[in-house]
DNA sequence: CTTTGCATCTCGACT
DNA sequence: AGTCGAGGTGCAAAG
């Protein structure tokens, strides 16, 4: 075993701990969630979780993160995604049980526990975080719905928007407004190529704007999006819906391509 | 800085690296990759990323995984989710630029690219796995499918299923069956409780079957999972759809809740 | 709390 | 490679 090993500097701290026994390996763990770390375990482990659903998952070399805010993740060698896991707002709770290290993570509403029993720890750290960083993300569906609004011609010249996220009994509208003839359009935004479920959504819209509206006028449905699906844009004529190619980058970015 | 230290064991191997320059981590990374090990990172980054959108992420220290199967992740201390990632499929690309470690991580279709810049490496783990753990998951839809095939009466008595994924003109219906008058009946199935969204789908369905089939005939579509929202439920009515509560898990599971 | 819909969703299955 | 829908989806905003 290695003895704990503390590396510091202005900002983050890590301590870590290699080959420890069961009990070293709690001590390690029990410390750093007091100390509000980031922990990571190295080790050979079997996963069981009850919750929503349940799973077992047999033995195996697994990287397992505990973070601060009552999140863990087990994670394999490949995926993006955690094979187990346990939303924030859990409790983690380190222990022996038959001499080696457990970690039983449990939640509330809905009842969901995760117990991950380690065979073997091989190594852990224990990081103290410093991140005032924040993500900086452009390309949403909110970026799309801010160049209609700014230059709404781009939908179809003469199109007057009125509401953005207008309710409905169906759920709101993205965009709602009026075209040149003064029909009431819905106008459903989304930033990547659609399929058949956004056909629905747009759909169940305008359906429920003819009902809220009792209208007999028309109501126009335009689903706006990048680019659409064979599938999609046959349901869009079956259902008399339109479709305008709209991206959510700019121009220039679409230039770029 | 501490030497790269080899904690060997029958199963899982781990080689780790304190404080290093970072000469020292890009070689160890790149052994690492080279190696096919699970990589992780602890130390002070930056992050930028372009592709299906773009972002940008300051200073912060964060825990990055480099997995073998070329998926990238970067984790704050907060949340389930990484703040960045690669999905697999990308190729990892550690070099020196400026004088400090940067990962590339890119793919094509999409085009993407990932750089993380680490003004600071605290601590990297290198970790050669052996996983022959298989996940086995239970309380899915398909758990829910197989419930109502075996007893077609929790549906409703006389209950005739004739296929699964039956495939229609919008989609595939999780069951296509007939009832007691021979009425055609579309069920979609739900492992949690449903939103409207689910009912735009089943209408869907039961509308491409009217079409398809161009049926006088009656075409019931039936939502079964375990409960409703209310919104959902309107939609039902206003659709003249119904609903069925059952949930994928056996009877005596439902009990103990 | 629950509801609703977005997401760089991811993932698997199928064409 | 593209399409489609499930997911223990997670997540934020709003009621």
């Amino acid at each position: 075993m290695t003895a704990d090993e503390l590396v510091d500097a202005e900002v983050g701290t890590v301590r870590t701990l290699s080959a420890p026994t069961p009990k070293e390996a709690l001590a390690h763990v029990e410390a750093a969630i007091d100390r509000g770390d980031l922990v990571a375990i190295f080790g050979r482990c079997t996963v069981e979780y009850d919750g929503r659903a349940t799973s077992y998952l047999g033995p195996g070399d697994r990287h397992v993160m505990l973070k601060p805010d009552g999140a863990a993740l087990v994670h394999t060698a490949t995926g993006r995604e955690p094979v187990n896991w346990q939303p924030p707002g859990c409790v983690h709770d380190p222990r022996l049980r038959d001499g080696i290290l457990e970690i039983v993570s449990r939640r509330s509403t809905p009842d969901e526990v995760l117990h991950i029993r380690f065979e073997r720890v091989i190594h852990a750290v224990a990081f103290t975080t410093d991140d005032a960083g924040e993500l900086q993300l452009a390309g949403t569906e909110g970026d799309l719905r801010r160049r209609i609004l700014e230059e709404p011609d781009l939908l179809e010249p003469g199109f007057r928007p009125l509401a953005v996220e207008r309710e409905t009994s169906a759920g709101a509208i993205d965009i709602f407004g009026k075209d040149t003839d003064g029909a009431v359009v819905a106008v459903e935004l989304k930033r990547r190529r659609v399929g058949p479920d956004a056909v629905g959504q747009l759909r169940r819209y305008v359906d429920a704007l003819q009902r809220d509206l009792h209208a007999n006028a028309e109501v126009r449905g335009i689903l706006v999006a990048p680019s659409v699906t064979d599938r999609a844009e046959q349901l869009l004529a079956a259902e008399g819906l339109e479709f305008v190619a709209l991206a959510p980058e700019s121009e220039l970015d679409a230039v770029r391509d």
